[in-house]
DNA sequence: TTTAAGAGGTTTAACGTTAAACCTATCACG
DNA sequence: CGTGATAGGTTTAACGTTAAACCTCTTAAA
């Protein structure tokens, strides 16, 4: 690969002058100046970044640590990231834990082999020398992932970090399962059951919170024989659908378009129709949605901006070692209205 | 950050002495490994990859180049290449192009534009001075990336190169599409319909090789008129879906699960029942094919092995020099059977 | 007793770039 | 005519690591 110093031997100056006009410095002539880019373009110079990176003590790389890149969630995550920090003149690194690859049903496995995925993770980055850390959590929840007095900037997303000083950039479960449910009503229902996650996720709480508030503003008395819990998978929602279904229940919200699937499932077999005997509504607008029929209305997930977000407050730490004031960051979703939920006839 | 020096000088030995002992260098007594391995854990020493780089001339970094990591096929590839990479003790570097976000509709620009966004990206791999390359095309056909004589081992997955000497790893449309074909004829379907991708893709093509193949071999006639094209999309396969449900067919072959979805949306508005009254086959596996109602019988696409193999392909080029001698990698899907092909009852 | 072969290191220089300090010729101005 | 400023450079050293060459002491064998 050509150097920097073949190409000052080639133009007959120092090493140092092609530097500075590469680089934009003043002080250079205009026929060396001249000269030298020819040359730089003629012997196909491409500066090495490796060295650069050592003198200039910094890599202009932030390094991205994913829970998971095949999660549905993630690519839009990071291309968010990407397409800012390459404004920004920045690079980044992907690290993929595959947390899920590994372990399909436990996700987080216990605490220690998690460290054992991820530590290595952080360590790389660390010898790679990245100047900023964005961590994307794959299926949420409060994270142990960077020590206190962590020495790299860093900013979690789609989770908390259990050290407060990173900065978390985070979906507003509560608000937009609130609004989801308000829809629910204003469309006349008030049987409305759910289909949660996990139970003591806390994405499924805090979207039950949501649904409770929707209930409680508009005078609806909450009863629970009508909250199921399934895990976030389709089959485990057919199954509580299935019992769900026997109820006077004329709404269900679920909480992942996953799981609504399972409800409608549990419709076909029963000989409903969604969105004319019982309104389906669901949550993250994952692609499949858009395939369900009828479509499906459910809250979309804001995934680019929280990327976005979190890049943003990380180069302001970077760049001007500017503390974040707000620890966490609550994005709203956006509202996707498709043919899933009809309106109740009044009898 | 502390650096080899600053371990060198707590331990009184040379700074040589510790590379060696940190890299399982022979010819170090014990009581010194042992003294040095405590300081570095005690001091907190993180090897420095860039000025490794730098001195080694090998990063052990590969980079990959994504046409657009929100696609659906990309993640998977990349998580294959990834965790080979890793097993090899390499790290990865993503190179986001985001064509589909540039370009929605046209896909690739022209050839200018297209290179006015790969060209920095290949700049600044090279610049890294990444050890290989792999280049994931998002909606494939012959790609003009790698120059003649690029000088860093290259592979192309899921489109051709352009450039002979470039390996390529594709899924193997024909074969996968003459699979599926061959059920839909088992189960006594004759008058199969097609509703293929772009028209002159090169994977519509092969796809529709494959089709024809297995109805040739069935002794089946080829008829044009049930042969329609949608632009890969639900949209444009619903419009065709309406006028191919004219004719007597009595099976559908769509060349992605997504025209599948409009076939689907079709049958609704005609009121008739997948898998009972028409059958409909889809390709690709994306994740949506699982929620169809009934579940879309497709062929998987072999993305991990996808990545797998051309990670073999480039580190064997990298660690040994080999040039692959099979220059065209053709990886077969896998069948799904799911519930929307029936059984042709004969009259 | 001499020699050879290790064990257990150290010293030096280099990877490619650039910050900082330094040098020289030219020109304007009081 | 001397001084200072400026344009247009050059030289040196350093970023952190490691390959290669070198050194010294001990031990065993001839």
């Amino acid at each position: 690969m050509v150097t920097l110093k073949e190409i000052a031997r080639e133009c007959n100056v120092s090493p140092t002058t092609v530097s500075n006009i590469l680089n934009g410095k003043p002080k250079v002539g205009d026929d060396t100046r001249q000269k030298v880019l020819e040359t730089v373009d003629k012997m196909g110079y491409k500066p090495n970044y490796i060295a650069q990176g050592l003198r200039r003590q910094e890599t202009r790389t932030i390094g991205i640590i994913v829970e998971d890149i095949a999660q549905f969630t993630t690519p839009e995550i990071v291309e968010g990231i990407m397409s800012n920090g390459e404004e920004k003149g920045y690079r980044t690194v992907v690290k993929n834990m595959r947390l899920y690859a590994r372990w399909r049903d436990t996700w987080y496995g216990d605490e220690n082999s998690y460290h054992s995925i991820l530590d290595p993770a952080l360590q790389e980055l660390e010898s790679i020398r990245v100047d900023g850390i964005i961590y994307i959590a794959g299926h949420a929840r409060i994270i142990n992932c960077f020590p206190p007095n962590f020495p790299i900037p860093a900013v979690m997303t789609y989770a908390f970090s259990k050290n407060p000083d990173i900065p978390s950039v985070v979906i507003d479960d509560q608000k937009s399962a609130y609004e989801i449910v308000q829809y629910l009503i204003s469309k006349g229902h008030t049987k409305i059951g759910v289909i949660g996650g996990r139970k003591n996720n806390i994405h499924t709480q805090q979207r039950l919170l949501g649904y409770q508030k929707a209930l409680f503003e508009n005078e609806i008395l909450y009863n629970p024989n009508w909250v199921r819990y399934a895990e976030w998978e389709k089959e485990g929602a057919l199954r509580e659908a299935r019992e769900l279904f026997k109820t006077e229940v004329t709404a269900v919200f679920c909480m992942a378009d996953r799981m609504a699937g399972g409800a409608y499932a549990c419709l076909d077999e029963m000989g409903l129709r969604v969105g004319v005997d019982i309104a389906v509504a669901g949550f993250d607008n994952q692609n499949i949605a858009d395939f369900f029929l009828p479509g499906l209305t459910t809250m979309a997930l804001p995934l680019k901006e929280i990327g976005d977000t979190a890049a943003n407050i990380l180069f302001r730490k970077i760049q001007y070692g500017e503390e974040s004031a707000q620890k966490q960051i609550w994005i709203p979703c956006k509202f996707i209205e498709r043919q899933s939920v009809h309106e109740l006839k009044i009898e």
